[in-house]
DNA sequence: AGCACGCCGACT
DNA sequence: GTCGGCGTGCTC
């Protein structure tokens, strides 16, 4: 037999159908380097190739006859402790996605830099382009005579939106790399590896003084408390209403971890909608709080994540990927508004933060907190039957009443040929706060087609040519875009295929903002959506002016319904509440109501009563109706019975395979012939019901057609197993050349 | 997915 | 004879 020691390796090539571990044999002279959990470079493939790999395991020896040498150790101690090692097998299993997929989205980009921090060994092609001069000289540069059009278009595009990724702007204007390269040449525009962002700064934070619980808040610790001491809790589900200051639960919670000498994670939904949220974190935790995000640098989200590793934080507050933050002696995992679906990951690997949560949670004996207002119907379902404990707390800080909620029917107005989006209901009411002085919010939903343009004359909206979706108008650029795949072309005069006029329906806040200032003149308006807030940090200035000028309107989007405490604020419209309500997808009730809730939540924070206005051309609709009398529970029976009646989570869990390809018939025919070995396989099984195929919610994506087959059946080994050899089946047939499939578990869409 | 190996058609 | 077409199968 050879002597010397064996490696387990994942290969970062190794697509799904052959992601397993290699083992490859460690040379003499790298013995005493290569641990598990290290980063190394192997030969693969017939070619050899040198590819990157992470070490799962060392082993005196190994079933197989001839190996492979290992060629290189690329890191001096290993990254992932065993226990990620772990976790990386885990969600290969539990979501489908290869080893090093985890991996990758368990460690910090940075550790693919080099010192200087320039040069990348791993992903290649993300670039970032802006303008290396004041936009009045790249405005003149483009104007001299032998400019083409792409190079002004894309001087344009970075006019207005600053900084973008090469590849999404060789996407949005046709122009090729050789474009970019003499711009960069000519010095008009800077090219640089991946974004780049500001440090975020939160400034300096006053410490806080100790804090006092409410009764009901006392209580809620106290339980809270005597859990997270136990040896192997139950997770926990924190229901209250918005208000109720669960915040502060937390923040004591945090205190008795860090006694017990145990680490915390904080997970919020969307970091940077809510610095007040990771200041007061600051002001009782000081630099033992460390914050991740995605509009962190790379440098320092590097630095955060040495800093947990190291010990020297007691407590993580982040967004998603802050699940894998390398905390030492984890006691305690708290999940804020955990029925946000921003908690699941839309790309390889698909996970959900509140499953992985529960793993960690499991495996270190520690704590999982689930925190909403509104709870999702899955954690609910699992506090009433005793899976999850439950705590509740019903009462508004300060006692404060729930504001009073009115639903404003816009079917008459409709019926009578008024378009307008206020209708006259919520047009008095805000005619009646700006007399009072008093501030509104109006809130639009965005979900569905907004910004639609379709043509007077043929009928047709007008259609991005990559995907199944109809562009939307955006007036700061004054172009169509598609939403997708950013496909954009400027605004045009009249219908591309007939010439007929073109009427612009669904008006996303642009056009509210632009109604309301015909409505009320001279009213000062603020509007907040993504447009507003490109640059990191300004919807914070934008809030910050909001409440210092005490703007009478604010117009938003999903980002005003989040967080914001403004004592001024005493009306809140739902422009279009129904928009949401009748996407075709399971969770589109629970969304809504969650939504609408959170939005009425925002008024009447002060000593004034507040009150809402939904508007809504389904009055009688009871998510609409339960949302306005904002009766969770009942809300809760119904769409349970729902669930239940549809084989929908979590009475069922849900594995969805999606197939996608440029051919639509050969797409079709694979998921006919993946819906028939599910039906034989599935046979033994009364549980499962298999459905599909069924058209994605985005048919046609970057001229590739994706349709769906979902199986509905308990989640267990079982099931799991045959998923992933359906899939390793699918990739090797030849019939299903081109074509690629995936698999999902529970998806929210 | 990527890459080498192999077994047929047009070519110097 | 052989250069190269892509169809086929493997990756420690």
């Amino acid at each position: 037999m050879n002597t010397g020691k064996i490696a387990r390796v994942a290969v970062s090539v190794a697509t799904y159908h052959i992601d397993k571990p290699y083992d490859y044999r460690i040379p003499l002279e790298l013995s005493e380097k290569v641990l598990p959990g290290m980063r190394v470079t192997v030969p693969f493939g017939r070619g050899n190739s040198k590819e990157e790999g992470i070490v799962l395991s060392v082993l005196e020896e190994s079933p197989r006859e001839e190996l492979k040498c290992i060629t290189a150790a690329l890191d001096s101690e290993p990254l992932l402790t065993m226990e990620q090692v772990k976790l990386a097998l885990w969600m290969h299993d539990r979501f489908f996605c290869t080893v090093y997929e985890a991996v990758r989205a368990m460690l910090p980009t940075g550790v693919w830099f080099n010192a200087d921090g320039s040069r990348k060994i791993g992903d290649k092609n993300e670039f970032t382009l802006s303008l290396a001069v004041s936009g009045e000289e790249a405005a003149a540069f483009a104007a001299r005579s032998r400019r083409s059009a792409v190079q002004r278009s894309v001087i344009g595009l970075l006019t207005d939106f600053g900084t973008l990724s090469e590849r999404e702007l060789m996407q949005m204007t046709g122009a090729s790399a050789a474009v970019m390269r003499n711009l960069v040449k000519a010095g008009i525009l800077i090219r640089e590896p991946r974004e780049v962002f500001r440090r975020p700064d939160y400034g300096y934070v006053e410490p806080a003084e100790a804090l006092e619980l409410t009764e009901e808040q006392e209580s809620a610790f106290q339980g809270l408390r005597r859990q997270l001491l136990e040896d192997r809790p139950q997770a926990a589900l924190l229901f209250g209403v918005t208000g109720s200051g669960k915040t502060s639960v937390y923040i004591r919670l945090i205190q008795e971890a860090v006694k017990a000498g145990k680490g915390s994670i904080v997970l919020l939904p969307e970091i940077s909608l809510t610095p007040q949220l990771v200041r007061t974190f600051m002001s009782y935790f000081g630099d033992r709080v460390a914050v991740l995000h995605s509009s962190l640098g790379v440098g320092e989200r590097y630095d955060e994540w040495k800093r947990i590793r190291g010990g020297l934080v007691d407590v993580v507050v982040g967004t998603r990927s802050a699940i894998f933050a390398p905390v030492p002696d984890l006691g305690l995992i708290i999940l804020d508004e955990e029925q946000e679906s921003t908690y699941k990951s839309e790309n390889n690997p698909r996970y959900h933060a509140r499953d992985v949560a529960k793993y960690l949670c499991t495996r270190a004996r520690g704590l999982l907190l689930l925190g909403s207002a509104t709870p999702s119907i899955d954690s609910m379902y699992a506090a009433k039957n005793g899976s999850y404990s439950l705590y509740t707390m019903k009462t508004r800080y300060n006692a404060r009443a729930l504001p009073e909620v009115f639903i404003a029917d816009l079917r008459e107005e409709r019926r009578g040929g008024n378009f307008a989006s206020v209708g006259s209901f919520l047009r008095r009411e805000l005619q009646e706060n700006i007399r009072k002085g008093e501030q509104s919010i109006l809130f639009i939903n965005r979900r569905g087609s907004q910004g639609l343009v379709s043509c007077a004359g043929c009928g047709n909206p007008i259609q991005c040519p990559n995907c199944s979706v109809s562009l939307t108008y955006h007036e700061s650029i004054n172009r169509l875009q598609c939403h997708y795949c950013g496909y954009s072309i400027p605004r045009p005069r009249s219908c591309p295929d007939c010439g007929g006029e073109l009427i612009y329906s669904n008006p996303g806040t642009e056009e509210l903002e632009k109604e309301l200032g015909e409505l009320f003149p001279g009213v000062g308006l603020i509007r907040m959506d993504a447009d507003t807030v490109g640059a990191a940090r300004s919807h914070e200035a934008i809030l910050d002016r909001f409440q210092r000028e005490k703007i009478p309107i604010l117009i938003g989007t999903q980002m005003v319904t989040k967080g914001l405490n403004f004592p001024d604020v005493t009306l809140v419209g739902v422009v279009n509440a129904d928009q949401s309500l009748f996407v075709n997808d399971y969770r589109a009730h629970e969304r809504t109501f969650s939504l609408i809730t959170q939005v009425v939540g925002r008024s009447g924070r002060g000593d004034k009563a507040g009150r809402a206005v939904i508007q809504t051309l389904s009055p009688r609709n009871d998510v609409i109706r339960l949302a306005a009398s904002q009766d969770y529970e009942r809300f809760y029976e119904r769409e349970i019975e729902l669930r239940r009646l549809g084989d929908r989570p979590p009475l069922k869990d849900l594995y969805r395979f999606t197939v996608s390809g440029g051919d639509e018939t050969q797409v079709l025919w694979a998921c006919k012939r993946l819906k028939d070995s599910l039906d034989s396989l599935l046979r033994q099984r009364p549980d499962a019901l298999v459905l599909g195929p069924a058209p994605a919610p985005l048919m046609k994506f970057m001229n590739r057609y994706r349709y769906l087959v979902t199986v509905a059946c308990r989640a267990d080994a079982e099931a799991r197993g045959m998923v992933m050899s359906l899939l390793r089946d699918f990739a090797a047939d030849k019939k299903n050349r081109n074509l690629t499939a995936y698999a999902d578990f529970n998806p929210l869409d």
